[in-house]
DNA sequence: CCAAAAAGTAACAACCTGTCACTTGAGAGA
DNA sequence: TCTCTCAAGTGACAGGTTGTTACTTTTTGG
């Protein structure tokens, strides 16, 4: 959907324009933005270098968004639709029960391993004030309560065990494995020897086999 | 040991200062760079800002720090230290077995909520290549070190289960809650219903009993 | 007491964010 | 086809930030 070839393709494309419109600088600018939040560890991205890069001036890019912040709000929306068309395709129907969470969590981590620079723009610290942008603010909201709620609904809850607090518990087991790893706390080959590609759910046994007598 | 109000009673003292040198403007920047972080989410601070508010130029600071990153490095030892001696003073023993474990992730969540500027410093995105500050590098490497090390003993190891890896999913558990607590995503009165103070170890025991049938 | 070093200042360069007046060209309607 | 309008791009600018440099002031050690 949004690979990464794109950027090079786009720019090049911008570079050998002929025309003086090309209608695609919009696109062109998220595609470079993800591109260097994906790169650099920063998380973080300069307005000119883009447009340098898209042999544009920096004015231009103003033409479309508003702000750098309406970029960063952009490929936050960007991050939420990849995330959630990715969970449809990866994950059991909610009603698999508790046996559904390992592959929520596997899918939380994998997906920010292979798309960091929108997971880091989900949580970019300008999203911090979203009262201009409403709409985000609620579709992120949305997002995290679904999120939540699949993960209640993954956990198998006994008696005297409040779900909301459990499904927390998952997401931040989830979140935090994700940050590590992107952060590079965790350096990549530091789970080889788990099973590849289920990484969230093998350290979940972990901790559920590890933590009690 | 570094109190927020020490900020403006340093800043205080600076600026009715009648002295020309007053010999504590490294740290009195650092008590207002803590400030910042503390105070605003954005985990970052303007040089310029923090003279004015001392009453200096923003050239002085540079005479004791050679750029912003050295302060951001300052912080992160600081943070190191005080992580420490935190955990020296809440911590039973290594010792102590697999019990210690809710106290360990009790104290790291705790730290992190309480002194969210410090914790923001330790992760901090200028941190990224430490190539020129391998003091730090090394610090930072040898207290996460010991944190997984503490993490692998406070867990009660089965066999067949890596002791790092049951380490570092604890970690993950600890870190994730950390950072969605200090950034806001769970809101702080999400968790008032669990036992106050003991917050981590409480979603341990969560994820230990939902997990399984 | 004085000379050197420490600490602060002012001015500067280079970069980034964002704005504004202006220009260009593409497309719609007569 | 011609023209008019408006989206899209340009260059220049203002103000803020990082960092440097040459200069000044104060402290201090011999």
């Amino acid at each position: 959907m949004h690979p990464k070839v794109s950027t090079c393709y786009i720019a090049a494309m911008l570079r050998r324009r002929s025309t003086y419109h090309h209608g695609a600088l919009k696109e062109a600018v998220l595609a470079c933005a993800l591109a260097h939040m994906d790169r650099r560890k920063a998380a973080d991205f300069s307005v000119p270098e883009l447009a340098r890069e898209l042999g544009v001036t920096h004015s231009a890019v103003y033409k479309h968004f508003p702000n750098k912040k309406a970029i960063v709000v952009a490929l936050a929306e960007r991050a939420l639709e990849t995330f959630l068309a990715f969970a449809e395709q990866e994950l059991p129907p909610p009603s698999a029960g508790w046996k559904a969470h390992p592959a929520l969590a596997d899918v939380y981590v994998r997906f920010a391993v292979e798309n960091p620079g929108l997971f880091k723009a989900l949580f970019h610290s300008a999203l911090e004030d979203l009262a201009e942008y409403t709409a985000l603010a609620a579709a992120r909201e949305r997002q995290f309560a679904m999120l939540l709620d699949y993960f209640a609904r993954a956990v198998r809850v006994k008696k005297g065990v409040n779900a909301r607090h459990a499904a927390l518990a998952h997401w931040s087991m989830s979140h935090g494995l994700a940050v590590l790893l992107v952060d590079g706390q965790i350096p990549p080959g530091e789970l080889t020897e788990l099973p590849a590609g289920d990484l969230a759910s093998a350290l979940a046994k972990l901790l559920e086999r590890g933590i009690r007598p």
